[in-house]
DNA sequence: GATGAATGAGTGTTCATTCAT
DNA sequence: AATGAATGAACACTCATTCAT
């Protein structure tokens, strides 16, 4: 009975992902050492003992729950826009793109910043992240310099404060449809007068 | 004797900073729930029932800590400069300033931010200080606008564009003395390049 | 198809058999407490639920081991020798069979040496075991007496020494080749000087 | 305050002693494993977490029992006779002595033998305590081989077999006064008849 | 017959807090 | 003021057993 077995794994698929996500959700809302076993089995309607039946401990299941939402891939691809758009047009989309992105992970990012001090294996993802978000986006800025839009300048720190702003924005819940633009702005034209 | 009385009470009063001081280090290394009573009782070297003769509880002795080391007064002093002096020198002024005094706070920083999302008590302090340094700032941006100097615009994105990548240099352990020259830089005069 | 049932009973006989076998094997070896469900499962290579098709419970387990590993047969015949051999020739015999037996019969040895305490019915066919082999080696020695072979003496003490110390070499490790030679030596002639 | 210093002292060094005494039976008992914390707790009539106050661990309970309750310098004592006196007048002291030691410490020693082959630190104590026994005996019984009084002989062989016989006596719960002195007589002159 | 997902009671251990001294 | 013994409610985790497939 191929067929049979192939559902029972399936199903057992949709459990493991089913104690994941709420596993995440509780995480997230409780912080992950405030967030007992029961909380986490009753939030999913499943016994205790079943958690442990698909992770080895509560610390597996919170690297189950990263593995599972990571999302370092859609991270790339929003801070390497086509190097041949200029900046005054890509900036911004990517701001919002990446307010976005950080958004729709929001129970993610509360979690790993919090454990992030903690816990080396959270800690680590958050800085090859961070750091991979930043260098690509310089580099983005660095051919927008080659091409002339740009003027010559510190590029890591152009990509910082723009990825940063967003990453605060997140962070303090702060909505972005005034704060990005107004970032944008300032980083790409300054808010010094000119003399006209 | 009001002498002793009041040598007594000194030294109590000593005896609190003390037990304040080292439970603020033992808080920020291990993080607030993990760090245990006998952790803050045997890094301060005193037995735990002590502790209970200076604090109502953990959560108490938390408060006290958060208390006595808060700095918002500085906080406004440094983001508060003179408005007669120009953005062009006081910015990075205020940015390093702002920088440092963020270091020298590093372990109630790191207390307060793990804490707030589960610790209401806190996240209204870190909200506090948060918005009042921003507005603080905004001020002073918005009278360097009405000078002259500055061109209208989103001041308070601009200041907190400015105080969230001191922030997160300090959260990222990146080292400002590059960094935050480029980001004033940057928020002054933009990185576009300019019709000559 | 009386054949097709048949054959079916043999081969669950045959799984039931080797279920009760690996069991053994690993009760031997963890001690049957320490030893879970999963283990043995594992070590049979069936998942946990099949063993339950075959027994009631770990504990029928158990006792299914006992009953098919039990030798009191073996051991009844092994200490009834004929009564018209000598004891001299008889005893060494008798203590190397023995030996061997229990040997043989290792891990059931040891997991009924261990549950007994706890476990009456474990400690029914211990005792029961004992109490038969001296009762049938005391008799051949009594036989003895009365051929004038041995001199009247406490056959029953007699019978436990013997026994005694091939159950403790076996408990012990000791290697019996030297050991029960001297044993059956000290026994039959005492290790006391004789006038000559 | 010197004397309460020491009086609170002596009381836990109290406690900690009847916690061990308790756990002891318990574990005599039921077995080390079978026996729950709560009912060491229970029996001893505190707290659950106290025994943790006085014991890192069950594991680490059972071992300060061993080694509170430990006896071996008294073993060596009473298997080291005076190599003047005649073994045809010591042996006979020398079992029922250690039959009383094995009988004094019999919780020790049920729970010894039962823990021995699942953890180490048990078996060595066990195995070096047997080991010591008879090397010692087996030395007296050579010195009386130098005097005269006893025969050459596989001396090892038969101080095991006198202290095995005691031994199995405790284990099987077997009356010692008249099985000792039928022990002694078989290994001093055997059970064979003599031509007279 | 055979699987392994699912249960729930129980385990050893931790820890903030209390209290007698 | 200061100690540390004592508490008891939690905690993460285990495991024999059941049951749907």
């Amino acid at each position: 009975m191929p067929e049979g077995i192939t559902a029972r794994r399936q199903q057992a698929e949709q459990r493991r992902a089913q104690l994941i996500d709420t596993a995440l959700a509780v995480f997230a809302e409780k912080g992950v050492e405030a967030a007992t076993v029961k909380d986490l089995s009753e939030t999913a309607g499943v016994a205790q003992g079943l958690l442990y039946h698909y992770f080895r401990s509560k610390e597996d299941l919170l690297q189950a729950a990263l593995e599972r939402h990571y999302f370092l891939p859609e991270l790339r691809r929003i801070v390497s826009p086509n190097r041949d758009r200029p900046a005054g047009e890509v900036l911004l989309e990517v701001a919002q793109s990446f307010a976005a992105l950080l958004h729709e992970h929001r129970p993610l990012l509360q979690v790993m910043i919090r454990e992030a001090p903690s816990n080396p294996a959270v800690a680590d993802r958050v800085e090859r992240a961070r750091r991979e978000g930043v260098r690509l986006l310089a580099e983005y800025l660095d051919s927008r310099v080659a091409a002339g839009e740009l003027r010559p300048h510190d590029t890591e720190a152009a990509a910082r404060l723009l990825l940063y702003a967003a990453f605060m924005a997140n962070l303090t819940d702060t909505p972005t449809d005034r704060f990005l633009p107004a970032v944008v702005d300032s980083i790409l034209w300054g808010i010094h007068a000119r003399p006209s």
